[in-house]
DNA sequence: GGTTATACTGAAAATGATTTTCAGTTACGC
DNA sequence: GCGTAACTGAAAATCATTTTCAGTATAACC
């Protein structure tokens, strides 16, 4: 985990940009949240409750260049907000339970096919994509 | 297409809700703009650009109310703000620019198929899902 | 067709997420 | 080590959206 962070520093570094310690931390608390996308505010909390002191604006703007630098993706879940999280090799996307709002990702994705079928009909260059599913998870989905 | 309005009309008072002037308007400008999803300012520019005057306030209500009775839809479309459509017969997605920021719609889904899929690995129901698509459409994918 | 309760509207204020500003600070190339 | 350009954080600004509240209009009832 040290180490994947220790790659990721050095992008930040390679892409021109300074590395400070406010961005090695919120690298950090993306790097050991893959697969729980979190929003602004929740790494700014997180932050708070480890001694460090990082302002909101700094988390917003690192944020911004982390996606610039193609370091993370963010998500909308229909919230109100995004939520960021570190590129894995693996992509998924995710499932987000209509009741309680908890989120679990999954690898199923047809995005490859789903190019290939735009582009054979539009002329259209696809290079990114977005997909969420909603839903009832397994303990919502009994109940009223 | 007045045909049209009288049915989504009607709507609305079937779910027992008054059919005001103001829902009337916003509704007629979204049936007239199927393929184009709105912003809620851009639905406010529309009116104020007839001589009918509604509220930004009321603008913002009706898409949720037609929205909560299934008679619209919203798309994210990283804009920071959301964008408004009827609900079709023909099922469809988007095709976002990220150079000119236009949108053009592709009736290519692979929703069934992902839904099938996701389901036989994860105790998950799959209700809805959102999906976008980005890159560069034909006029824009040459440029620097 | 008039009356009335209730839902609806609009302006202004409030909210919540995000961005900008700007003065002070710091990483890092020399 | 030094100097500069990039970075930070607090406060203010901005932008989308929601809430509040007093006034208004729809449509159910007679």
């Amino acid at each position: 985990m040290e180490q994947e962070n220790d790659d990721l520093n050095d992008l930040i570094r390679l892409k021109g940009h300074k590395l400070t310690p406010q961005r090695k931390a919120i690298l950090a608390i993306l790097t050991a949240n893959q697969g729980n996308p979190l929003t602004p505010e929740a790494i700014y909390g997180i932050i708070k409750n480890n001694k460090s002191k990082v302002g909101l604006t700094t988390v917003y703007r690192t944020l911004n260049l982390l996606q610039q630098i193609g370091v993370v993706n963010h998500f909308h879940f229909h919230e109100g907000c995004d939520r960021y999280e570190v590129i894995s090799k693996r992509h998924h996307h995710y499932l987000i339970c209509l009741r309680c709002g908890k989120a679990q990702p999954t690898e199923v994705c047809f995005a490859r096919d789903i190019r290939k079928e735009v582009e054979k009909t539009i002329d259209f260059t696809v290079t990114d994509h977005c997909l969420s599913l909603f839903g009832y998870c397994a303990d919502c989905r009994g109940e009223t």
